[in-house]
DNA sequence: CCAAAAGTGTTATTTATACACCCATGA
DNA sequence: TCATGGGTGTATAAATAACACTTTTGG
């Protein structure tokens, strides 16, 4: 991987991504942390190459982490305060990687094209996590699935750009019909009232739920899904394209 | 004025102001229209100085147009698609004015700059007419009030700009109540009606329209307004700012 | 036959829409 | 006293929430 500063992008502009995939009956977010000693979790990021658009740009980041192509995306802030800057985490960062960091990794002009102030669009993406493999990129140690309510600490202004991102999420999500992205190509009423719980945080009863999103009728029922529990068997559904 | 390029701007980002006043019973948008022959109508638009947050350079951008500091104001949408570029306006913009524009107005650096591919902000405002003075800036020939459904021909992609902050409004509209910064002071029940008339562009039963807004319970009734008419005098309302 | 979870129907409650009426005002 | 527009009350419909009951499944 070459230099940012070297690279044909646009200056001082970033694109920060909160991915959200839905598992275990919780919201997570898929979360980096870079490979440094200290810590440092950051929201899958990057820039914007002078030749493609700001959306490309943001399905190129996805794509690098998921590895998948066909995401659904979708800006939700800019993000651009005036001392709005990668410099003081990046200090501390060198600070506590002195003995591992030669000059081959920050020199001098790159520690300057990387440290100035940033303004960055945010956008949110809605993946189902049985497609994705999450991808380490060169400067990432791990990469995970985190509970949107339990976060590691992020760098920067990150948090909050993964608060703003989940209070566009619950505005969105009935007006646009886009909680399906969460979900497998089938589920069962009970996975699609769980991931509604989920991203909203409360209970929903359980009849009226189910009547409510059939009323939308956007949903085609499958055969029953035998799980083998002592109980009836649920029905599966699916998300009619056509709708969308 | 400085030329551009000579400025501390952050490069390849601009902001657009959709500012949106209402007057005659009519939505209408603030457009200059540019000094040059060929009738260039084009937002109030600005960039940004490295010191400054977006929000406050939008303000500053709307402070040279409408001469108000305290504007409500919003991010709506980031425009960035890979070809979006001034250089085909500004060329036929040059063709049709060569007699009149010397070296001095475009050189050729300050021309590079301009004609590079640009990221915009999109921010709308809400101000009361009365407020504003219309103020043109160097490169304004003229700056007027146009009805949203019947703007003038606008360059590159800011007619879509206008629509994407009309739509964005609507959305906000009664989640955020901020019509109010479109009105005076103090209106009747009529105007606030008619406001919402222009905005979605229906009509709305007028009993059942007050019944709405007397519910949100966020308007404190003054005084009779004597309009000198022949009929019942109607009340004035007031916004209560400590609900917003 | 039982517990667990699914499915459906029925009744309240709230909210939105439609309809009707009376009141103040100045000519 | 009339036309005009303002204010309010009530009936109806629609959407939402609350409650109750039946069915299927494997142990």
């Amino acid at each position: 991987m070459h230099s940012p500063s070297e690279q044909d992008y646009i200056e001082q502009l970033s694109i920060d991504c909160v991915i959200f995939g839905y598992q275990d009956s919780q919201l997570n977010v898929l979360v980096p942390k870079l490979n440094f000693k200290g810590d440092f979790c950051a929201l899958p990021s990057g820039f914007i190459y002078q030749s493609e658009g700001i959306d490309q740009a943001a399905r190129r980041i996805l794509e690098e982490r998921t590895g998948i192509k066909d995401i659904y995306l979708e800006q939700f802030r800019v993000f651009g305060d005036s001392p709005r800057t990668n410099k003081s985490f990046l200090e501390r960062l060198i600070q506590l990687n002195e003995d591992e960091l030669g000059d081959q990794h920050f020199n001098r002009k790159e520690f300057d094209w990387i440290t100035r102030r940033f303004v960055s669009i945010g956008y949110y993406a809605l993946v189902d996590v049985n497609k994705v493999v999450p991808k380490k990129t060169g400067i990432d140690e791990s990469i995970n699935w985190y509970p949107v309510r339990a976060l590691p600490e992020m760098i920067m202004d990150h948090a909050e750009m993964v608060q703003s991102a989940l209070h566009t999420l619950q505005l969105n999500l009935d007006e646009k019909l886009i909680a399906f992205n969460l979900l497998p190509e089938t589920f069962t009423m009970r996975d699609l009232q769980e991931l509604y719980e989920s991203i909203f945080d409360r209970a929903f009863p359980r009849n009226n739920f189910q009547k409510k999103i059939l009323d939308l009728d956007v949903l085609e029922r499958l055969e029953k899904k035998f799980t083998g529990a002592a109980n009836k068997a649920p029905f599966l559904y699916r998300f009619r394209k056509e709708n969308a």
